[in-house]
DNA sequence: TACCGCTTGTGAACGCTCGCACAAAGTCGG
DNA sequence: CCGACTTTGTGCGAGCGTTCACAAGCGGTA
């Protein structure tokens, strides 16, 4: 899972485990498509199915939580939507400071899973003279030097980062001394943070690499290569050229 | 980390650990950084506070891909960049396609991180006639029904999902029909796919939920419904109006 | 060559996570 | 009211991941 892990919870405190945190959204999703199709109730293993878990590990994670399951029945959807909501701290509309508005904060400007999610974009930054002044989906571009006020003004307690890497620690600095207190970064590069401030990563080259690796595993089933001891010289050099022999790629897969 | 785990590793296997492939990328990256600064060597201890970690785990994932470092001295930029490649599987340039070029799509498309890190956008796909043949970063936009020659054709076997929910699932059908094993999927549900087909999620909602919870937890410190028990009608109702008393919200952060 | 200081690689302990399996607790039909 | 059936909530063991702490190994120096 995503890493940089938020908020050390401290020994004690009884929270709710950090796995659990990060499939509650997944439910959610489930639950809401289900109400949709008019379901009224739900047992733990359609839920499950839906969100691609297994059973025992959903009832777990809703224990956590409480009691709100009927035996022999299953769950009221919406109850449970409500409790999953509130635990998450979705009751409330959380207002979001979106800095860097290039390629992919255009994007994200413009993405309406924000809103239906609790989420409202509350000002949109950036430190290009040519782009303040801009307006996307409605929202004035403002200039990075205005956050302070922004923050203030607009009560945002969650930055999104879409600026390049070189920048990120500096916006991630003035955010944070504007006082944001939850950062989302893209920007491919490791923030530092006080304690008390949590990041979240978003990593696309990340997530290609780890695809990368179980393809590569799946071409070449277990390598030869199994004890590797620093060959000196053996197998030779250039990365981005072409490691001896391109494998046989396709003819894996398919069915 | 993200979830819905990939290729289910099968008990036995003498393979690098997830969470040790999921941090592979990052030491690259950082690796990367001090090659640029001009260091020939770099200890355990410095790599990891680049990479954001514990310099013993740090030792301990490279330990899976052999021994490559040098007792007293560290270990080799260069050598140690190329090895962690290899692992990856990132000596060979990987060819992935596209499917949905809209507001994310195109910013996807325009994203040089891609290029730079061993990944080749071999081709754009969409379902809408007005957006076939457009021309994206020099790559033309092609229909997806043309999926399957495509794949062929170019040697394709990552794609990357970037539709609207309702239509990833057959998205997805169709990438593994036409020979796709690895998906990166960008819209928010569940897919399912066969054995030997890996699936990794990106999920901006359920990241924003997550610092949600976080925010909360802070603003709120242990609640008091520590042990809820099913109370019947009690705090009632209306997710998106206002539980109870909208929450103090501000005056927590700020510093 | 013998010694010293530094850093790796890893054994071992601990905590978190997962999944099984089942008792407890509810519903429903008679 | 009772008994059969269904589904939740959880105790528990196994496995994975993280961290500590240190012996082993290497380069440098006398
Ligand atoms: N485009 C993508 O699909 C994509 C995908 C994954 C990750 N990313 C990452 O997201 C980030 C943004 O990518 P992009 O393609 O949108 O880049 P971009 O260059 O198009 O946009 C970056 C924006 O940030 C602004 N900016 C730069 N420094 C700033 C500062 N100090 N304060 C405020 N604003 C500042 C720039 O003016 C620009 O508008 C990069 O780190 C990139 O690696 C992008
Ligand atoms: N925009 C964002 O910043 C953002 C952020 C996070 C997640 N997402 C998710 O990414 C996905 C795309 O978002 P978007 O804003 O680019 O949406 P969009 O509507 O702008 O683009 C979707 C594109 O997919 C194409 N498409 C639809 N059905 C298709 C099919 N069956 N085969 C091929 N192409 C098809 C459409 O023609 C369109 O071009 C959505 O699932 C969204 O929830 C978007």
């Amino acid at each position: 899972m995503t890493d940089q892990r938020p908020s050390a919870r401290t020994g004690r405190d009884r929270g709710i485990p950090d796995a659990t945190v990060a499939r509650l959204p997944v439910y959610l999703r489930a639950l809401s498509a289900l109400a949709d199709a008019g379901s009224d109730t739900v047992s733990s293993e359609e839920l499950a199915t839906s969100a691609g878990v297994n059973s025992a590990k959903l009832r777990k994670d809703l224990s956590h939580l409480g009691s709100y399951g009927t035996r022999g029945v299953g769950y009221d959807v919406e109850l449970l939507t409500e409790e999953i909501s509130l635990a998450l701290g979705l009751s409330q509309r959380w207002a979001v400071a979106l800095v860097g508005v290039g390629n992919l904060g255009h994007a994200l400007a413009g993405y309406a899973g924000f809103a239906s999610r609790g989420f409202r974009i509350a000002a949109l930054l950036d430190a290009d003279p040519a782009r303040v002044g801009e307006l996307i989906q409605g929202i004035n571009v403002q200039h990075i030097d205005d956050l302070p006020a922004v923050v203030e003004h607009e009560g945002i307690s969650i930055g999104v980062i879409a600026t390049p890497a070189p920048s990120a620690q500096l916006v991630c600095d003035q955010l944070v001394a504007a006082g944001v207190t939850s950062i989302l970064n893209f920007a491919p590069c490791v923030l530092s943070v006080p304690d008390g401030v949590d990041v979240r990563k978003v990593d696309l080259s990340i997530e290609l690499q780890i695809l990368s690796f179980h393809e590569n595993r799946k071409a070449f089933g277990a390598q030869p290569n199994q004890f590797a001891k620093k060959q000196p010289p053996g197998r030779l050099t250039t990365l981005p050229g072409g490691a001896a022999g391109t494998p046989p790629a396709r003819e894996v897969v398919n069915e």
